[in-house]
DNA sequence: CTCGGTCATGGTTCAAG
DNA sequence: CTTGAACCATGACCGAG
């Protein structure tokens, strides 16, 4: 199992997720199952009495009512449920569906679109360097696809923070307080090319985002790598705290909330932007 | 014998089909039967010893043995078998309990209670020992407080994961696949106690988790601190590798989504226990 | 993108053998 | 016991807005 395949989990029982459901990333299954128990107004009684039953692909099926405390545990919205329809062929509709609709809706921000195209450009260049970069090159491209999926937020803060032009009126424009305070605080590492370089690398080749155990091996090697190089250099030109505290920015570059300005924007082009790199 | 029978024949035993079973057109005894079989694990002998027993509809049950080789002959999927579920027996009750059964939006302790009871403990523990540690115990309270109501589950990772008891029966029983894998990630660092506390105190003291100049100046301070032990600590005892995968290390301890079983068990009580503390 | 419904194919049940 | 006809539940798939 690897984080690429969590981000895409069913949060009741760790199937691949096929988007949200009543406001829950989950399966078509769980899905289904909650939209089920909810019309029949079924409450159902533990198999195994003490109500801890195991939820996972391959037990889901085992105890119905465990499933479905998961469901609300996990925080599957009742009211999202709508009324049952007639057959599709029958054209009844009732006006009740205004009050079922789920309200979790993240705002999506009204960036101006210039800066928007200019962000965008950022980040296909961002992107486009990270597979030029001189070990994720290697890499074979349906992992780079994967890993960069999750990670090109990082990319992007890393080098957007590093920028040669001045983009600070343009972050401003977005009027996303945490991509701002995100860039200031990563501006503060004032890391040189090299540096960003190493740092890329290490960003890019996370085992943890492996799709098997054959690249999680080359990942980590060249994790390895970038390590001992970055050790060197950062030795070689001033103190060994710089290396400490290199590494430890690296924290700062993930976004904490996944409902950002950013997040909202490009999260759903990146799979786009990949295809034609 | 027409095309249509042929096409609705049992490929086992050539009666009426029913459809297709686990990969094979077949009809609902053959079905039944191969599902059984496997379930059970169950090794027949042939009756008539030789293994080549005619299987029709009229003497399908005669030889166990040779109707099961036929179902795997006919290319029947043994994985398509899936895992027994509990009996249907006692369940359907009126749909008001459901509703009133309902937590509301935020879902109080699911479940499990015995283990959530657990694990509420191993998380208190950590927070005690968190305030407990060398450097973050000089912090203010008010800064100690603001700090782990953010880094709660990176100091809950972090410790949980080189637990002196085995908790994984625990863990696995919560079914969230993602606290499962981040764990055994976590696991992977082998960190020794010394490790633990100079890592830690660098979760703690955050210098982005300021409220202020002054406290980001301390912690930073503290920070700096940590990594000048820790730096000399492996460096004595192993290679310099071993300090920056510590490091990385610390990117596997946050939660990458904001609604895994844990944060969805704990985010809302944290505040409460560090108020006893 | 996430509601809805559909229906082939999983599952269990229980009288009959 | 095992069998299998009858019935229930599941989830991959598709259309609508
Ligand atoms: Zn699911
Ligand atoms: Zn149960
Ligand atoms: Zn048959
Ligand atoms: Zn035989």
């Amino acid at each position: 199992m690897s984080l690429v395949t969590l981000y895409n989990a069913c949060q009741v029982c760790g199937d691949q997720s096929s988007g949200k459901h009543y406001g829950v990333s989950c399966c078509d299954g769980c899905s289904c199952f909650f939209k089920r128990s909810v019309r029949k107004g079924s409450h159902y009684a533990c198999i195994a009495v003490k109500g801890n039953c195991v939820v996972d692909k391959a037990r889901r099926n085992w105890c119905p009512s465990c499933r479905f405390q998961r469901c609300l545990a996990v925080g599957m919205n009742i009211a999202a449920v709508q009324e049952e329809r007639g057959p599709r062929s029958q054209q009844a509709q009732s006006s009740q569906r205004l009050l079922a609709q789920t309200p979790p809706a993240p705002p999506s921000p009204p960036a101006p679109t210039v800066h928007f195209q200019i962000l965008a450009q950022i980040l296909v260049t961002c992107l486009r360097q990270a597979k030029l970069n001189e070990q994720f090159r290697l890499v074979a491209r349906a992992q780079q696809d994967a890993i960069l999926q999750v990670v090109w937020s990082e990319c992007f803060i890393l080098r957007a923070s590093h920028w040669s032009l001045d983009i600070s009126a343009m972050i401003e424009s977005c009027g996303d307080m945490q991509l701002k305070f995100m860039l200031s605080e990563a501006q503060q590492l004032r890391a040189d090319l090299m540096e960003l370089n190493f740092l890329e690398t290490l960003i890019l080749c996370r085992k943890e985002l492996a799709l098997n155990a054959d690249y999680a091996l080359i990942l980590e090697t060249y994790s390895n790598g970038a390590l001992c190089s970055l050790a060197r250099y950062t030795l070689h030109r001033s103190h060994w705290l710089r290396f400490g505290q290199l590494l430890l920015g690296l924290r700062q570059l993930s976004l904490q909330r996944y409902d950002c300005a950013l997040s909202c924007m490009f999260r759903n082009v990146v799979r786009d932007i990949l295809k034609t790199l």
